[in-house]
DNA sequence: TAGTGGTCTAGACCACTGG
DNA sequence: CAGTGGTCTAGACCACTAC
């Protein structure tokens, strides 16, 4: 089980940074330096501050050198998926409604659009077991010969539905979380009592070139969603493979 | 202003991946074709091509080639300050008390401790504009020699205080969210009526080793706290700088 | 066997920061 | 000015995959 070079130099490096050897502002060795003390040539040595500098311990400062960064403590990653929070894995829907309809002020607002552009409704009872667990609204703007087919709905997640003509490479995610209770015509759906606890996640999506392409609110049973969140350092977005 | 070669690559490429010309699981050209495509080196082809892993968009697999990622979809980037996540930017703290006390089989079970391991117990109220926002709750293990000052505890986040030994590089932090409504205690303390929807943060803290130094609860009142998360591709954890 | 990505080298030139 | 990181090159060897 040989090591690496430049995966034996991160670990050295990122260890002494775990420790405190190194603490935040502190300046790193050169490159030249470290590729003499280590006797490794000055490009595997920058493999190395490459990965250390991905991993979120340092940066670099051309001209200068390479130094601990301040940790950064108020960036989570969060899991989320409309159709899996809750805790049945077999997750259904049960779709409601599906309308075009003139846009209220509030959705002109929130999809940035004229009053003369008709949106498309979607509302969903999210299932678990067969028991409501979230109510789902969508609002889309309306294009012409967007055929949207009733399966297609019932199993879409939100940037399926909205990008049906864009790459999901290209599409863009806002979400907002917050707390409320449950009034009005949701508590017969959702099968709860005037004021209980919700769980609202609003969504918001948008092109690359930051038009929105779609805005959305679940409102989740509280006892059905827990959303889960995680902090640490040399975290990955994508897995490998 | 002339483009510098990797960046010229990696652009061309990602464009090709956000059109969907490139669909994923599509294999890309081979380090050889694109550096003679191209007419540059193959280690700068290499750098693209590890850039644009980076960004999440491919992934290589050794000895076939690379290939263009299935996005994820259900990742996201949450901002979460437990001290500054309200709309007051200058939130302060009251402490309401510090103990050290047996602990409870709810703190045995979160901290992983014995029962003859006393617990810290820390409550706080965050305000914002001298008007309660959330009641906050955390539990340490106790340790001998642990000085704890009052004007730290006050201003101090959750890493902060049970990191105190520990480099803050060493810690893992696990979030969870959900909603609940108000009662009991909590409610003159927030000043809020019972059954009032609160949002509530659970943080444990964790040790490179998975040791749990930390847990810890916060109330939010629902109206004052909207967390953030942002989803789109080649975002990145850390900022340059 | 031919092609792929993964590791590593030595050396060149540049722009920038600091004294 | 000497030192730093940033870009780019040409070439070597390896392990793996697929045929």
């Amino acid at each position: 089980m040989k090591e690496l070079l430049y995966i034996q130099l991160v670990d050295q490096l990122r260890k002494k940074i775990q420790l405190g050897v190194l603490k935040p502002g502190d300046m790193l060795p050169s490159e030249n330096e470290l590729s003499q003390e280590y006797q490794i040539s000055r490009v595997t040595v920058r493999k190395s501050l490459s990965l250390l500098e991905q991993e979120g311990y340092t940066y670099s400062a051309p001209g200068k050198g390479y130094f601990v960064r301040e940790p950064v403590t108020d960036k989570y990653i969060l899991n989320f998926n409309e159709m899996n929070n809750a805790g049945g894995s077999a997750a259904s829907s049960k779709l409601l409604e599906v309308n075009v309809v003139p846009p209220s002020t509030k959705m002109m607002y929130e999809l940035q659009i004229p009053d003369d552009r008709y949106v498309i409704v979607i509302k969903r009872l999210l299932l678990a077991e067969g028991a409501p667990i979230a109510y789902d609204v969508k609002y889309l703007p309306y294009n012409r010969g967007l055929p949207l087919v009733e399966r297609e709905i019932k199993y879409a997640t939100f940037p399926e539905l909205a990008g049906k003509k864009t790459s999901l490479f290209s599409i863009k995610k806002d979400l907002k979380i917050c707390a409320k209770n449950a009034s009005g015509g949701v508590c017969p759906l959702l099968n709860v009592e005037e004021g209980h606890p919700l769980l609202v996640i609003s969504q918001k999506l948008y092109t690359a070139e930051n038009k929105v392409i779609g805005w959305g609110e679940i409102y989740y049973i509280a006892e059905f969603c827990e959303l889960n969140a995680m902090w640490s350092f040399g975290q990955r977005l994508y897995d490998n493979g």
